[in-house]
RNA sequence: GCCGACGUAGCCCAAUUGGCAGAGGCACAGGCUUUAGGUGCCUGUCAGUGCGGGUUCGAGUCCCGCCGUCGGCACCA
C-alpha cells in the first residue's frame, strides 16, 4: 500500500462553518446532536502568530497567545512544507535521511496508534531556529507527529510550562521549560511540592489561570494580570499593533472530499480539453448518466509499483470517456471526469424530490418547496423551514446531517429554496439491542443457543460463556429476525412491542418473551369487538356507563397529547388500560369501541382496519370505508373533570390521610376540610399548625 | 482527556415537570377453561428511586460531590 496525491473535487463546506454552527440555534434537535455537530465543526477562537525563520515566516495557530513568552521551541508536522528547506545537510549532516526515516515510520503508524495520547513523544530536531516575535529569542524548530498537518497551520509554538503535550516533549528531549505563570499554592500542595518557579521540579504542565511572570517587554506587560481573558486581550492587541499576528478563528471541520474512484455514483458534469482545463458540460446534456458496463472492479496493480496511477472503473470506458463537443471553440474532443460523487450527493436533497417527483425540469417546483418546506413563521418567528419531522438513527449525527445542511444552505443562497435548513425537527430513535455471548476464546457464539441466567451463569453447548450487550447484528451473532416475530405474532404485535418497550429515543434490549404481552392485548381487543366463534361483531348500541365514558375521554385526551410528543409507549399503556376496562363490561358499547379502534389505527393499522370494517364501515378504499382517513377522536372537555377530588393530606411531608373536596373548592374550603380530618386533629393535639400549605387540586401539607 | 445522555421492583419502563412512588408489559404464585397444549382467561404477591451531602413545608425530579453504564470526539495546539 502506498499514498498518492490525486486531483479531486472538494466542496468548500468550511466557508459555511459559522452558519452551520450558528443556525443550530434555529433547529428543534436534541442538544446531544447539536453538541456533536458543534464538536465536529470545532470552532475555536485564537490567534495566528508568525515566527520568522530562514524558510520564511512560520505561522502557528494558538488559543493561548497570552503564553507567547513561554514559547521556547516550535514543532512542525512532519509533512509541513517548510521542513525540507529548514533541514540543511550542510549544517546538520545526515538530517535529510533522519527526517525521511521519521516520516516513513510516522506514516506507517496505524491510526489508532497516532490517536493514542499516552504514547511516548517522538521527534527530530531540524537544526534550524525561528525567532519568537515577542522577545526576539531564537527557538529550535523540531518536527513531531503529535502535530497534525490537518489542523491549524500544521505548526505550533510549544509552551511546555502550560501545555501537557509540549511539557512531555520538552522532558523527553531535554528542552528548557521557562515558567510564565505562577500556579497557586494549592496546585503545588496537591503534588506534594513547595511553591517554586523552577519547572525542573514540576511533574507536569500547569494549565489554567494564574498570575503571569516573565511576561513583560518594553512594548507590553502581562505581569500583574491574573486571568487569561485579560492576558489574551493584551497580547492580541500587541500582535495586531506590531504586525506579528492577528486574531483568527480556526475550525476542525475540513473541506469535503467529493470524488470517489468507483462505478456507482453520479458522474461529474465536467469535461477536460486537450490542455487538461475543466469545462462544465452544457445544460442540454444533463444529467450525465453512467455508461453501461459489466466491469465494475478497479484495476489492480503490482503491489510494489509505487509509480502506477490509480484508474477508476469509468477511466477505461473510452467510448463514454471521450466526447465530441462544441463549447464555443468549434467541435473538439473532450475527456470526461472519471470520478463519481459519493452517496451523500443524493442523500443531501432526496427529500425534496418527494414533494415533486414527476417534475422533469427541476428537482422540485418553487411553490412546492415553499408549501411543504417553507419557514413556518406561524410556529415561531425564527423558524428556519425544512421538513417537519425527520426520524433517523444517531449514526448520521455528523456526516449526512451536516452535509445535508450545507447543501441546503447552498441551494438557499442560489435562490432555489425558501428554507435555510432542511430538517426543522429531528428525532433520533434508539436501537433495539440484544445480549451477545463470547466463549473462552473471545469468539461470539449464537446468542439464541445460549442457556442460563444471571445467577447461575451462561453456557453454550455446555461451555461457559460471558454476556455482553450491543447492537443486533451478524458480528455479535445476536440478531433476532423480524420475520420470525412476524410469523409467530403478526406485524401489528411486532410494531406494538417495539413501540411500547420504552421511549422512542432510548435503546433497550430485545426480549422475545415480552412480545406475548402485546399479542394478548390485541387478542383481548379483538374479542371485545368480535365473537371469536362466529366472527360476528358484538358491539352494542346502548350508551356506555358514566365511568367508562369518562375513562374513554381521558384516554383520548392523554393519547392525543402523547402521540404528538411521539410518546408511543405511554399512549399504548393508556390504551391497554382502556381495553382492560372494556373487557370487564358485559358488552362493548359502540361509542367506546369506535374511538378506541380509531386511536389504535396509527399503531396497529392492520387489525384496526379489519375491526373498522367489521364495525360496519365498509371494506376499504372502494366504498370509502378505510380507517386511514378517519379523524383522530377528540375528547369532550366536560367529561375530563370530576365533581370531587380526593386530596392527600401530608403531615410533616408524609401522607397520613385523605380528604374528598369539590374539584373547584377554594383554598379556605380545603383548609377547613383538612383541619377537620381526625388524623390531623390527633396530630395537632389541640395546637395550631406551624405551617399549612394547600395546593388546590394536588395536596395539603401540614407542618406541626 | 473533552462533550453529551442515563441510573426507579427480578426485567423493560410510568410518574401531570417540585406535590399521593406505580400506569402498562414481562416474570412469579394460585385458580379457571381445554381431550391436550399455551400464543387462552381470572385473581394475586413481593419489593425499589446508584452512593453522600444541600435547598425546600415537600425531592425520583433542583444544586454540589462521588460511583457506574452507554454514545460521540480525541496528541485539535
Amino acid at each position: 500500500m502506498f499514498k498518492r496525491n490525486m486531483r479531486q473535487w472538494m466542496m468548500r463546506i468550511t466557508t459555511y462553518a459559522d452558519r452551520l454552527v450558528d443556525d443550530l440555534e434555529l433547529l428543534d434537535w436534541t442538544d446531544a446532536i447539536k453538541a456533536m455537530q458543534r464538536n465536529w465543526i470545532g470552532r475555536s477562537n485564537g490567534a495566528k502568530v508568525d515566527f520568522a525563520s530562514e524558510a520564511g515566516p512560520i505561522s502557528v495557530f494558538t488559543t493561548r497567545p497570552d503564553t507567547l513568552f513561554g514559547a521556547s521551541f516550535m514543532v512542525l508536522s512532519p509533512e509541513h512544507p517548510f521542513v525540507d528547506q529548514l533541514a540543511d545537510p550542510a549544517r546538520t549532516p545526515g538530517i535529510a535521511e533522519e527526517i525521511a526515516a521519521y516520516r516513513t515510520q510516522a506514516e506507517g503508524k496505524k491510526e489508532f496508534e497516532l490517536q493514542d495520547d499516552t504514547r511516548e513523544k517522538t521527534g527530530v530536531f531540524t537544526g534550524a531556529y525561528a525567532t519568537n516575535p515577542v522577545n526576539g529569542e531564537p527557538v529550535p524548530i523540531w518536527i513531531a507527529d503529535y502535530v497534525l498537518m490537518g489542523y491549524g497551520t500544521g505548526a505550533i509554538m510549544a509552551v511546555p510550562c502550560g501545555d501537557t503535550r509540549d511539557f512531555e516533549f520538552a522532558r523527553k528531549f531535554n528542552l528548557p521549560i521557562p515558567a510564565i505563570q505562577e500556579p497557586p499554592a494549592s496546585w503545588f500542595e496537591e503534588r506534594g511540592l513547595d511553591v517554586t518557579l523552577d519547572t525542573r521540579q514540576w511533574p507536569e504542565a500547569f494549565v489554567g489561570d494564574a498570575p503571569y511572570v516573565n511576561s513583560t517587554n518594553e512594548h507590553l506587560q502581562l505581569d500583574g494580570l491574573v486571568n487569561k481573558v485579560e492576558g489574551i486581550a493584551v497580547m492580541n492587541a500587541w500582535l495586531e499593533r506590531s504586525g506579528a499576528g492577528e486574531t483568527t478563528v480556526n475550525y476542525k471541520l475540513r473541506d469535503w472530499l467529493f470524488s470517489r474512484q468507483r462505478y456507482w455514483g453520479e458522474p461529474f458534469p465536467i469535461v477536460y480539453d486537450a490542455d487538461g482545463n475543466p469545462h462544465s458540460v452544457p445544460d442540454s446534456m444533463l444529467p450525465v448518466e453512467l455508461p453501461e458496463t459489466d466491469q465494475f472492479a478497479p484495476r489492480t496493480f503490482d503491489a510494489d509499483d509505487a509509480m502506477s496511477n490509480p484508474e477508476s472503473p469509468l477511466d477505461r470506458l473510452d467510448d463514454w470517456m471521450n466526447v465530441e463537443l462544441d463549447l464555443g471553440d468549434g467541435l473538439q474532443t473532450y475527456r470526461r471526469d472519471s470520478n463519481v460523487m459519493p452517496q451523500w450527493a443524493g442523500s443531501c436533497w432526496y427529500q425534496m424530490r418527494y414533494i415533486d417527483p414527476l417534475n422533469d425540469d427541476r428537482f422540485c417546483a418553487v411553490e412546492n418547496e415553499e408549501y411543504w418546506m417553507g419557514p413556518r413563521t406561524d410556529v415561531r418567528p425564527d423558524h428556519p423551514g425544512g421538513i417537519d419531522l425527520y426520524v433517523g438513527g444517531v449514526e448520521h449525527a455528523v456526516l449526512h446531517l451536516l452535509y445535508a445542511r450545507f447543501w441546503h444552505k447552498v441551494l438557499f443562497d442560489l435562490g432555489h429554496v425558501s428554507s435555510v435548513e432542511p430538517y426543522a425537527r429531528l428525532f433520533n430513535q434508539g436501537y433495539i439491542q440484544a445480549y451477545a455471548f463470547k466463549d473462552e476464546r473471545e469468539i461470539y457464539v449464537e446468542a439464541a443457543e445460549v442457556v442460563g441466567n444471571t445467577d447461575d451463569g451462561w453456557t453454550h453447548n455446555g461451555e461457559p460463556v460471558t454476556r455482553e450487550y450491543g447492537k443486533m447484528g451478524k458480528s455479535l451473532k445476536n440478531a433476532v429476525s423480524p420475520d420470525e416475530m412476524y410469523e409467530a405474532y403478526g406485524a401489528d404485535t411486532l410494531r406494538l412491542y417495539e413501540m411500547t418497550g420504552g421511549p422512542l429515543d432510548s435503546s433497550r434490549p430485545w426480549e422475545t418473551r415480552d412480545v406475548v404481552g402485546m399479542y394478548r392485548f390485541l387478542q383481548r381487543l379483538w374479542r371485545n369487538v368480535i365473537d371469536e366463534s362466529t366472527g360476528e361483531c358484538t358491539v352494542v348500541d346502548t350508551p356506555a356507563d358514566a365511568d367508562t365514558l369518562k375513562l374513554l375521554h381521558r384516554t383520548i385526551d392523554f393519547v392525543r397529547t402523547e402521540m404528538d410528543e411521539l410518546h408511543f409507549n405511554t399512549a399504548i399503556a393508556k390504551l391497554i388500560e382502556l381495553n382492560n376496562a372494556v373487557t370487564k363490561l358485559d358488552a362493548t358499547p359502540r361509542e367506546v369501541a369506535e374511538p378506541m379502534v380509531a386511536m389504535l389505527a396509527p399503531l396497529v393499522p392492520h387489525i384496526a382496519e379489519e375491526l373498522w370494517s367489521k364495525l360496519g364501515h365498509g371494506s376499504g378504499r372502494d366504498d370509502g370505508g378505510t380507517i386511514t382517513y378517519v379523524d383522530f377522536p377528540v375528547a369532550d372537555p366536560l367529561l375530563l373533570v370530576d365533581d370531587t377530588v380526593e386530596l392527600p393530606i401530608q403531615i410533616n411531608g408524609k401522607v397520613r390521610s385523605r380528604v374528598s373536596v369539590a374539584t373547584d373548592a377554594d383554598k379556605a374550603t380545603i383548609e377547613a376540610a383538612a383541619l377537620a380530618d381526625p388524623k390531623v386533629i390527633e396530630a395537632l393535639a389541640g395546637g395550631e399548625p406551624k405551617k399549612l400549605i394547600v395546593v388546590p387540586g394536588r395536596m395539603i401539607n401540614i407542618v406541626v
